[in-house]
DNA sequence: AATATATACATAAATTTCTTATGCATATAA
DNA sequence: TTATATGCATAAGAAATTTATGTATATATT
């Protein structure tokens, strides 16, 4: 099957969703998780992901912990207060575009 | 209130649902179409939907009929039939992505 | 009469976000 | 020894959008 492909922006939201729920989590892990939690639907490319927190760490919503686990590099990033905010911020804007996209697209029952 | 921004390939499949509902439309009217339905959360900018309307109609979606009424130019689209098709499985992506991001954001009422 | 707003099209430059293609390195399975 | 999995990273290109302009007519406002 086909993988859906990421609709603009919300990648972002599904990084710091994961976190929110997960304290700390390295790169490839949410990866993972993300196909498990799609049952593959969705897969997190490696050039998409880590610039993505790349920028979520310089614009201080996530902070790193580097470790080393079976002598291989793993870089875990947990959310920053002003990213717990902003994971609030960003869901609340996805629902309200997926409810005007509900509006949009569902005309008869959105009144 | 702020206005959402559009999400990344929304705004092709917004136009072609318009389209299977109204028969011919114009630019200018789906804007405003856009914005009544989404009581102005979501505007639809002229430097999206125009460029928009004219690749749909090179990818032979969409077949304009010029009109000129009140002394000003319209160019009224319609959905070509290859258009219809495309309309109902850009639906069909979009509604699976909604289900993904469902399975991604509320995993607990994903099972 | 002048000015602003609404209607109606269009495009170019810049930005954002993502895909695709690489690259490096270690561990494990075939 | 070769492929797959784990784990990071970046660069080039593509795609979709925003922002900024531009043209033109009609209508409402000052």
């Amino acid at each position: 099957m086909a993988n859906s492909k990421l609709y603009k922006g919300s990648l972002t939201t599904i990084i710091l969703k994961l976190l929110s729920e997960h304290n700390k989590m390295y790169g490839y892990e949410i990866t993972q998780k993300v196909k498990a939690l799609t049952k593959g639907e969705l897969q997190i490319t490696e050039g998409a992901l880590y610039p993505s927190l790349h920028k979520l760490e310089s614009d201080g919503l996530l902070e790193v912990e580097v470790a080393k686990v079976d002598n291989r590099l793993r870089k875990y990033y947990k959310l920053t207060e002003k990213g717990s905010k902003e994971t609030v911020s960003k869901l609340e804007e996805l629902e309200q575009y997926l409810a005007t996209l509900q509006a949009l697209l569902n005309p008869k029952l959105s009144f």
